[in-house]
DNA sequence: AACTCTCTTCAAATTTTATTCATATTTTGT
DNA sequence: ACAAAATATGAATAAAATTTGAAGAGAGTT
């Protein structure tokens, strides 16, 4: 079951929604302000946010920038009729839909659930160039040959080609593969780490066709 | 594959009814008297019986009645034309059909054939590659030749051949296997298990036909 | 009580992967 | 073009995960 985080500052939309979606059998996060928000997101992780533009304390905006930019977790943007202009703003910094004010909570309902289809599709093969990537295989063809990763290697690949254009830091890198806090590893480990993948693709760092490096920032799939 | 016992004094109408069941593809028990049959009933734990009533040492209602009481195994009674009001005491006494002598040998294949389907009616047999997975009954075979599995170790075959390609952690294997929330079973549990699943399948974790591992990640039926 | 069967733990051997290291190469800013 | 910083990479080493035999723990039977 998913998890959503309800992001309002009127109590009465928010319980209203809170209602609609604790029917249709979602776990719910509450937060009536933008500070609020970004601490719960941390700590909860929820799969799908529903986010006011007008929020106290930090805009909307900010907000969903701020999420947008750790996790590419869905966003429903809420919008004041009046804030035409916003819905392009909304768009613009990655909200994945919006609905205006006053709106039919079954409407929102249904379009959050859209969006987890679209976001979360149930463990689907990723098709990337000539890649084909299985998540719940933990296996990755090239041209329909199956070539070996490891674990890590998996993750790695799986992260990056999820979010192609995106620059990957060596220490976001680290995250995706380490789930515990364990030692932290020395910078270089990643290096290798990319090194032997593309070995395994057959890529080159100058003229990479999938993954290039960014002098001073990390890693990127190519689009 | 099922186990049939078949109940008979005379040796030619026994000979003749294992002719046809062998043909048929059953595995055939056979019994010439009701003391035999009944010991062979405790070890051997047919699916179905073909029983005739008039039996020496133990004759067939009392038979009938034992094994009914044991378990709820269906049984075809063979009576003679003149034992007409047997007919009626063998269905009292729980037959799920009867067939009077003389038969039609092809005739009883086929009613042992529709109690079958009746008494065994939601167990879809999974078959994978060269297994035969009765999730009913908690057996596989193996090349038609059953293999002892225990509750667990069925339990973990069965959720994974029946995704076959994905890979199970050991943390998902356990979620297979406990039902409740038991104590917590330490990581190398899950290996000893699949260590004597794949010995009783004659599988070999370099190089193997049914179970792979995947390092990092837990474990993975081959497609 | 002895036995059997299954489940679980343990420890040693083995295999595979992760990490570090050292050196070469490339990129960037001046 | 030069120096400094960053990246690339083969090879060595360390660490981690898996395999396996053996044996202890528990439950149920005889």
């Amino acid at each position: 079951m998913k998890k959503i985080m309800i992001v309002e500052d009127d109590d009465n939309i928010r319980e209203l929604l809170e209602m609609y979606f604790s029917k249709a059998g979602f776990e719910i996060i509450q937060a009536a302000d933008g500070k609020t928000a970004l601490d719960l997101f941390e700590s909860e992780k929820p799969h799908i946010v529903i986010l006011d533009l007008m929020l106290p304390v930090i805009d909307g905006i900010t907000v969903a920038k701020e999420i947008k930019k750790n996790a590419n977790i869905p966003i429903l943007m809420l919008t004041a009729k009046a804030e035409e202009s916003d819905r392009i703003k909304g768009l613009e910094i990655g909200a994945d839909d919006y609905v205006t004010k006053p709106f039919s909570p079954k409407e929102v309902v249904l379009r959050v659930k859209n969006i987890l289809k679209r976001s979360y599709p149930d463990e689907q093969i990723i098709k990337f160039k000539d890649l084909e990537i299985h998540p719940k295989e933990i296996k990755i063809y090239q041209n329909g040959k199956e070539i070996p990763f490891t674990a890590k290697e998996f993750k790695i690949i799986f992260a990056m080609v999820t979010k192609p254009g995106t620059v990957f830091s060596r220490e976001k890198i680290m995250d995706e593969i380490y789930t515990e806090y364990d030692d932290v590893v020395f910078d270089r480990t990643i290096d290798v780490y990319i090194k032997n993948i593309r070995k395994k693709l057959g890529d080159n760092p100058k003229n990479p066709r999938y993954i290039e490096s960014v002098y001073g920032a990390g890693y990127r799939m190519r689009k």
